[in-house]
DNA sequence: ATGAGTGCAAAGGCTTTGCATTAGG
DNA sequence: CCTAATGCAAAGCCTTTGCACTCAT
């Protein structure tokens, strides 16, 4: 998932907003796209060496901010961060109840049909309706395999 | 949807446990039960008269362990958590983008089926699918008002 | 040059834990 | 009775913030 114009479409997003495409942003950008799934900040600090704790974070805050990111709650206490729909698709995650981790996962044209139905239904109930998620749960490969012995 | 079987559903699977089914405990489980959506725990503790915090915690902690309930991720700082599908039957959430409430929906058998077929795909690849969650995200109508004034 | 960005360290805030006391079975 | 549970307070830990310095434009 390392498409050069996701730096384009960063640099571009960024300064629209009225902020700086820096050397330690585009090192963020460039982790997140190479993980191709959410991932926590001690994860991208030890993929990124000698960014620190709280510029990723400021990072993080910017590129959520201006669309360009989105946080993933998983059920451990990290917050987990992705490029944006905008960015990689329309995709859906698989959550691995074991150990946390989370994983990308296309979806089939079917599912988003019948996912759209049901947004439908509830813009009736005054909702205005910005997005889905659609999330399986379940144990990992790796997981699975540790469980078993 | 104030159930009375849902304090002996609480009873059996605490006892079954190795767990004591005490007062506190009760008015936690009575107090998610009469919420019907999954609340954070200062919204408990309001909700509660004279439970202190850590023993909400605790008792949502252990109530999580034995499958009683379930912590939902919302997009702000606060934990929520509600009764698990066991108990209040399966459904989906509604994420309020503005204030960060959850609400409750019910699932159409179109769409669960077609939930099930993408789970069924996944398993190919080694994964163990448990469930699944399939959240809306939007404005709920109250945010949707304040935002149009 | 000049304001945005950075880096370090300290503070915040939700959640967890230690320990003495109370209550459940 | 005897162990689990409670309640208060303090500690933990992820995340945010303050402030002086640096870099981008």
């Amino acid at each position: 998932m390392l498409r050069e114009s996701t730096h384009d479409d960063a640099a571009l997003r960024l300064q629209e907003a009225g902020y700086r495409y820096t050397t330690a942003r585009r090192k963020v950008v460039h982790a997140l796209s190479s993980e191709g799934r959410p991932v926590t900040v001690p994860e991208l600090l030890a993929a990124l060496d000698g960014v620190p704790q709280s510029s990723a974070y400021r990072t993080l805050t910017i590129l959520v901010d201006v669309g360009l990111a989105v946080k993933v709650s998983g059920s451990d206490d990290y917050d987990r961060f992705e490029l944006a729909e905008d960015v990689t698709g329309h995709h859906h995650h698989l959550f691995c109840s074991a150990c946390g981790t989370v994983t990308d996962l296309q979806p089939s044209a079917r599912l988003e049909q019948a996912l759209s139905e049901a947004a439908l239904a509830v813009t009736a109930m005054g909702y205005e309706v910005s997005g889905h998620r659609f999330d399986l749960v379940g144990t990992c490969p790796a997981c699975t395999a540790l469980a078993e012995q």
